[in-house]
RNA sequence: GCCGACAUAGCUCAGCGGUAGAGCAACUGAUUCGUAAUCAGUAGGUCCUCGGUUCAAAUCCGAGUGUCGGCACCA
C-alpha cells in the first residue's frame, strides 16, 4: 500500500505497486495526457515503472525544465534507430542529451556527412509517427552482453563489461529497436514531437581518448515545440553576428594571415582597445600591491629542463638557434610561459620573510605551438600575452592571497561588464611532479582558501597543472562556449626545482610557495570575449573610436575641426567626417562602425558654439555648449577604476 | 594532431568543362542637404598553392596550405 505524496502535500494510497502513469491518471486526465515522466524522491523515473514504496513524487510534463532533457535523450535514441535502419552495419555507442540538444556517436565504414541528414531526419519522423512506447527492461550482465554480441555491437559490449558490479543493467526498447540505456525516457517516441533538427557532424574519439578509434558523431537540437526551435536557430544567427572574428574585421580591429598562423596583426583601432585594457590592468595591479617586471623572450633550454617544462611540453615549444659555429649547439626556446623567469628575478638576492608576499607581474608575451585544430580566431592562438603574475608567499599566506586575488578578479570582471563567471577546481592529474604529500598540502591549502574567499566551485577532477592544483575562472562567449580566462594555481614544486629560498623569522632558509595567477588570462582571448560580450558596441571608455564629429554643411567644417580638436585634447579618440555625404549617411556609417557618440555639427551649432550629441542607437539628441560636451564625455570616458578612485576620499597620510 | 566541410574582387556571394559576374565598400565627379543609405561614372580578380586529366579547368582528380565545426590538447 504505497502512500504517494504529491507536490501540494496531498497524499494518495494505492493498492499495491503503482506507476507514474497511474498516479497522473488518478490526479486527472489532463495531467495523464501531458505526463512525460515522474520524479520519485528526487529521482527521475519512467511513467511505466512501478513504485512499490511510499514516495514523494512530481509528475514531469512538457512545461518542466526536465522535459527538455527527456525529449533530447528520446530523440538521440530515435536518431540511432534511424541511422541503423538506413545504414546497415553502423554500430551504436553512446548518445546523451546535451545543452540545446543531443548527439549520438556511431562506428561506421565511412563518416556521415550533412548530405545524409535529409534521409535520416525523414526516417526519424517516421519512427516518431509510429509512436512506439519506450519500454524499460531490466536484464543481467550476461544476457545484455549476449544480446549485443549477437548484434555485432562491440562498443556496447565493452560498455556493459565496464559497468560496475552490482549496477542494475537496463535496456530500452522502442518497437523493434533496443539500446543499452540507464534511462529514463518519455512514454513513447510520439512524445518527442517535431521540433528537432540535425545540426552537424563531427569526428569524436571513442571514450574521448585520442588513442581510440574515431567515431562519427551526429549532433542535433531538440525543443518542446517549433516555436522554441525557431527561437534557438535565431539565437544562433544572432550569435554569429557578434562573432569576434566578424566584428574584428568589420571594425578594423585586427587580422590574421597565413604567414603568421596563430598570431594577431593588431590594427590601430584594435591596438587602442588593447592598450586601454592593458593600462587599466596595470593600474589595478599597481594598486593591489604588485610590482611589474619584463623577462626575456628567448631562454636557454637549460632553464626549461630545470623547471620541468622541457620534459612535458617540449613538443609545444618554438625553438630557436643561430648559424654561428660557436653558438650552434645552444638551443633557445621562445618562452611559453613566464614563471621560471620570474623565479630567476626572485633568486637574484637573499629574500626575507618580510619581503613576502612578493607579487611579481608581467604582461608576458608567450609562444606555444598549439595543435592546428585548436586554433580559434584570437581566442586560441600561438602567440599571446598573459596578464601573468607570481605571488611568492608562505604557506600561511595562501588563503589570504587567494581572498585578495578573487576580490581583485571579481572587481575587474565587473568593470568589463561580466557580472557572472564560473569557477572550477582542478585537482591532481595522473602525470604530475611532486609527492602526494605535497599535493595533499597544496589542494588542502587551496580548498581552505576557497572557503575563506567564499568561492563556490565545481570540481574538475584530474585537470590540475602538472605542478599544482588550480582554480579556473570561466567566462562564456556569444554562442555559449566557455573560455577559461582567470586562473590561480598553487605551486610547491617549481620553487623546489628552481631553488627559490627566503630567510624565515627564525633565520632558517625556507621554500616560498608560488601562486601562479592571471585575471584576463591572455589579452587576445579576453579581447575576443569582450568584443562578443558587447557585440562591438563598447562602453565609452573602451570604444576604439569614441566620437565622430559629422558635419551637415561644409560651412561648418572649420568649427567641426575645432570641436574635434577640443575632444582630442580631452583625451578622447575622435574622428571628423567632413565628407560631402548627407548627415543620414554619416550617422548610418558611424552607427554601423559602433561609434558610441556622434557629434552633429550644422550651421546652428557653428553659430552658437554648441554640439548636438547623439548616442549610438538612440533617436534623440542633446544640444550642449562645446565646453560642457567635452567635460561630460571626458568624464564618461574615464575608466571605472579611476572614477572609483576619484570618488574615494583621499586618505590622510598618518 | 584526428574526422568532416569550405577556399572566386576589400566584404557577402553567384558561376560548377568553353576562358569571370552581382550587391555593398573603394575611387572620381555632381549635389550642401538637420539625425541609420543623394545621384552618376570609374577602377578592381595569379578564381588559395602545386601537380594531373582534357583541344579547353574557377569548374574534374590528387597533394599541400589555411579557415570553419567538432574531438583530442591547453604549462
Amino acid at each position: 500500500m504505497p502512500a504517494i505524496t504529491l507536490p501540494d502535500g496531498s497524499e494518495r494510497r494505492f493498492d499495491g505497486a503503482v506507476t507514474g502513469a497511474e498516479i497522473a491518471a488518478a490526479v486527472g486526465p489532463g495531467l495523464a495526457k501531458a505526463a512525460l515522466a515522474i520524479e520519485v524522491d528526487g529521482e527521475l523515473w519512467d511513467l511505466s515503472r512501478p513504485i512499490t514504496k511510499d514516495a514523494r513524487v512530481r509528475i514531469i510534463t512538457r512545461k518542466d525544465p526536465e522535459a527538455l532533457e527527456l525529449i533530447r535523450h528520446d530523440c538521440a535514441h530515435v536518431l540511432a534507430e534511424a541511422v541503423q535502419a538506413l545504414f546497415p552495419g553502423a554500430q551504436v555507442t553512446i548518445g546523451p542529451p546535451i545543452e540545446n540538444g543531443f548527439y549520438y556517436d556511431f562506428a561506421y565504414e565511412r563518416p556521415f556527412t550533412p548530405e545524409d541528414f535529409p534521409a535520416i531526419e525523414a526516417k526519424m519522423r517516421e519512427i516518431i509517427a509510429r509512436g512506439a512506447p519506450f519500454e524499460r527492461i531490466v536484464t543481467t550482465r550476461h544476457d545484455a552482453i549476449a544480446l549485443f554480441e549477437s548484434k555485432g555491437e562491440k562498443y556496447k559490449v565493452e560498455l556493459i563489461q565496464d559497468l560496475p558490479q552490482g549496477e542494475t543493467i537496463t535496456l530500452y526498447r522502442q518497437g523493434e529497436w533496443v539500446d543499452l540505456c540507464r534511462g529514463p525516457h518519455g512514454p513513447s517516441t510520439a512524445a518527442i514531437g517535431d521540433a528537432f533538427k540535425l545540426m552537424k557532424v563531427a569526428g569524436a574519439y571513442w571514450r574521448g581518448d585520442h588513442r581510440n578509434a574515431m567515431l562519427s558523431r551526429i549532433y542535433g537540437t531538440a525543443w518542446r515545440d517549433r516555436k522554441e526551435l525557431e527561437a534557438y536557430l535565431h539565437r544562433l544567427e544572432e550569435a554569429e553576428r557578434r562573432d569576434h572574428r566578424r566584428i574584428g574585421r568589420e571594425m578594423g580591429l585586427f587580422h590574421l594571415q597565413e604567414e603568421a598562423v596563430g598570431s594577431v596583426f593588431w590594427h590601430p583601432k584594435g591596438w587602442r582597445l588593447y592598450r586601454t585594457v592593458e593600462a587599466y590592468m596595470r593600474r589595478r595591479l599597481e594598486a593591489a600591491g604588485y610590482v611589474e617586471v619584463r623577462t626575456p623572450q628567448l631562454v636557454d633550454r637549460r632553464l626549461w629542463e630545470a623547471s620541468g617544462h622541457w620534459e612535458k611540453f617540449r613538443e609545444n615549444m618554438f625553438l630557436a638557434s643561430v648559424e654561428d659555429e660557436a653558438e650552434k649547439n645552444r638551443i633557445l626556446a621562445l618562452k611559453p610561459m613566464n614563471c621560471p623567469c620570474h623565479v630567476q628575478i626572485f633568486n637574484t638576492t637573499v629574500r626575507s620573510y618580510r619581503d613576502l608576499p612578493l607579487r611579481m607581474a608581467e604582461f608576458g608575451s608567450c609562444h606555444r605551438y598549439e595543435p592546428s585544430g585548436a586554433l580559434h580566431g584570437i581566442m586560441r592562438v600561438r602567440a599571446f600575452t598573459q596578464d601573468d603574475a607570481h605571488i611568492f608567499c608562505t604557506e600561511e599566506q595562501i588563503a589570504d592571497e587567494t581572498v585578495r586575488f578573487v576580490e581583485l578578479l571579481s572587481s575587474v570582471y565587473r568593470d568589463f561588464g561580466f557580472e557572472t563567471f564560473s569557477v572550477k577546481f582542478s585537482d591532481r592529474p595522473a602525470k604530475r611532479a611532486g609527492s602526494d604529500a605535497v599535493w595533499d598540502q597544496a589542494e588542502g591549502a587551496l580548498k581552505e582558501a576557497c572557503a575563506k574567499a567564499g568561492v563556490a566551485y565545481t570540481l574538475n577532477p584530474g585537470e590540475g597543472a602538472f605542478y599544482g592544483p588550480k582554480l579556473e575562472f570561466v567566462l562564456r562567449d556569444a554562442i555559449g562556449r566557455d573560455w577559461q580566462c582567470g586562473t590561480l594555481q598553487v605551486d610547491f614544486v617549481l620553487p623546489e626545482r628552481l631553488d627559490a629560498v627566503y630567510v624565515a623569522a627564525d633565520g632558517a632558509r625556507r621554500r616560498p610557495v608560488m601562486l601562479h595567477r592571471a585575471i584576463l588570462g591572455s589579452f587576445e582571448r579576453f579581447l575576443g570575449i569582450l568584443i562578443e560580450q558587447y557585440a562591438g558596441r563598447f562602453p565609452l571608455w573602451l570604444a576604439p573610436t569614441q566620437v565622430v564629429v559629422a558635419t551637415i554643411v561644409s560651412d561648418a567644417d572649420d568649427y567641426a575641426r575645432a570641436v574635434a580638436r577640443a575632444f582630442a585634447s580631452a583625451g578622447l579618440a575622435v574622428e571628423a567626417d567632413l565628407s560631402n555625404a548627407k548627415i543620414q549617411a554619416k550617422i548610418r556609417e558611424a552607427s554601423l562602425a559602433h561609434v558610441p557618440v556622434i557629434a552633429v555639427i550644422g550651421r546652428k551649432e557653428a553659430e552658437t558654439r554648441t554640439v548636438a550629441l547623439r548616442r549610438l542607437g538612440g533617436e534623440t539628441q542633446t544640444i550642449l555648449p562645446l565646453d560642457e560636451a567635452v567635460a561630460r564625455l571626458a568624464a564618461e570616458a574615464t575608466p571605472p577604476d579611476l572614477r572609483a578612485r576619484a570618488a574615494e576620499p583621499v586618505e590622510a597620510a598618518a
